[in-house]
DNA sequence: TAGGATTGCAA
DNA sequence: TATTGCAATCCTA
């Protein structure tokens, strides 16, 4: 058991992804019990804490206590504390978590400013440009404005509706701009304003007087057991395309002779559907080989050589089949007719048989039981598996056929992230301390997580130690934990994780 | 001023 | 006609 424990993490256990798990809310849901705002007693905020009545403030605090107790008490008598998913993975994840956020990220600020220089520019020459085609003035941010004067004034093929006009997004535009500059330079326009308000300035906006960001990982907010990332979101940092690469180069280590380190799980979705599913043929991809898209590609066509488009083609089947994707939507993603796409789907399931199997398994156990689980045992409801409305039980079933491998992946993540969080507290035996110093901890720091990645802030000398034990912890994951597996899987078919890496001297890395 | 709608960035 | 997020911006109520 756990030292300590937390009542909002037994709510999300039970019901991932439903809104409202504030303490006020969970009273009302379960207690019918209202409690008192911190908006009132503030006469909302003009007062502070200190001038408020000590009955208020009594009341208030007897509140937040009570209510917590009786949520504690109302998920112990339910064994929801017993949840393995909560004891193992949500609670210790709380203090790894923390070591993060007080971590802080350093920022090249000058980096940061001379990318906003290059961008005000670019974005000052596209909107002369925009405005001389469009032959007035307008605010080229407003979607309405942009449809207004593409298809009224200038009269343009239409495309796409929208609930209050015409589509303006990426793919109208994309599709415009074969024949019409104006969509081309507003896609330009749009392109460079996203990443100087949100990216540059954005960041910019929030950073310590010594340059640094501090983030907050929310725990509880998704529906597939992710983490997410707010003020500022570091898990949707560019990474494409000349400008938009630059930006990660902007995160760096927090003194000159730090380093940042970066590991990342590879095609772990993949791995995790070879092992769920145990298809033969997927898992002995990653017995031997392990290049699946080259594999799937050989498989699939009974081709050994293959060109690079087909490789590309392989691995965007490989990618979405995990989704659940329709033959359409393949056919749009990497611009195959819907024909070709629909036999490209077909024949990855003819081959790797048992993932259909597998995939059909979820959806008939959804419809019995109304829930999907992860092989740790975390478990989502899908009452709507059932609906009448085939779309919506369409939807259902992609979902559900997505999740266990999400989650899964989501798991094993939180899962190393403890253990190397554990590993970089614990006293360092001398042979092993970089400085030879008796019980001296690791001083690097873990940063950042994006979902399938961890990012260090690494100390001088510390690099090979972090290397080898960070990269075997992750890799390791599923053998050690094996013990909380609730699917049957053979000894034989726990295939080995895969884990890239790479280190610099800021986020941008050989990717 | 709050919040819906649109858009676009990541894994 | 893949999923999950966060945030900037516009614009109406």
């Amino acid at each position: 058991m756990a030292k300590f424990y937390d009542t909002i993490l037994g709510e999300y256990i039970q019901n991932p992804g439903v809104r409202g798990l504030s303490l006020d809310k969970l009273s009302e849901k379960y207690f019918d019990y209202e409690m008192i705002h911190y908006d009132e007693i503030t006469n909302k905020w003009k007062i502070s804490f200190e001038e408020i009545s000590l009955e208020l403030a009594w009341k208030y605090s007897w509140e937040d206590v009570y209510m917590t107790y009786k949520l504690f008490k109302k998920q112990e008598k339910e064994k929801i504390i017993e949840n393995q998913v909560l004891e193992n993975i949500e609670i210790p994840l709380i203090e790894v978590l923390k070591n993060m956020e007080i971590s802080w990220v350093k920022v090249d600020k000058n980096k940061l400013k001379k990318l906003w220089e290059i961008l005000k520019e670019e974005i000052k020459g596209l909107e002369l440009v925009i405005f001389d085609l469009a032959k007035e003035e307008f605010n080229i941010n407003s979607p309405k404005q942009v449809w207004e004067i593409l298809f009224e004034k200038l009269e343009l093929p239409k495309w796409k509706k929208t609930k209050t006009g015409y589509s303006v997004g990426v793919e109208v535009l994309e599709n415009l701009s074969k024949e019409y500059e104006i969509a081309e330079k507003i896609l330009n326009y749009r392109h460079y304003k996203k990443l100087l308000s949100t990216y540059i300035d954005g960041i910019l906006k929030i950073l310590s007087s010594d340059d640094f960001i501090y983030t907050s990982y929310n725990q509880t907010v998704t529906t597939t057991g992710r983490l997410s990332s707010t003020k500022p979101n570091l898990q949707n940092i560019p990474v494409w395309n000349w400008i938009a690469g630059e930006i990660r180069w902007a995160f760096i280590s927090r003194f000159e002779w730090w380093k940042i380190m970066w590991f990342d799980y590879s095609q772990i979705e993949v791995r995790i559907l070879a092992m769920m599913s145990r298809d033969d043929h997927l898992l002995e991809v990653f017995k031997n080989s392990g290049d699946i898209h080259q594999a799937t590609w050989e498989f699939i066509f009974e081709k050994k050589d293959i060109s690079a488009s087909e490789r590309k083609i392989a691995k965007a089947v490989n990618f979405w089949v995990i989704y659940g994707i329709s033959a359409f939507g393949l056919s749009k993603m990497i611009n195959i007719s819907v024909k070709q796409a629909k036999i490209y789907i077909e024949r990855f399931f003819l081959k790797y048989g048992e993932v259909k199997n597998f995939f059909n398994d979820i959806i008939l156990n959804a419809e019995k039981n109304g829930f999907v689980e992860s092989l740790f045992g975390r478990k989502r409801y899908i009452a709507w598996i059932n609906d009448r409305n085939k779309m919506i039980k369409n939807t259902a079933e992609r979902e559900a056929k997505n999740m266990p491998i999400q989650w899964t992946n989501a798991d094993i993540m939180k899962l190393a992230m403890i253990d190397i969080n554990n590993f970089m507290e614990a006293p360092l035996s001398p042979a092993l301390s970089p400085q030879g110093r008796k019980g001296e901890k690791l001083k690097s720091k873990m940063i950042i997580q994006v979902h399938d990645e961890v990012i260090f802030d690494v100390f001088p000398g510390e690099e090979k130690i972090l290397q080898k034990n960070v990269k075997k912890i992750m890799e390791n994951i599923l053998i050690k934990y094996k013990k909380y597996f609730t699917y049957t899987i053979k000894e034989e078919d726990l295939i080995d994780l895969k884990v890239d890496f790479s280190i610099w001297n800021s986020w941008k890395e050989a990717k």
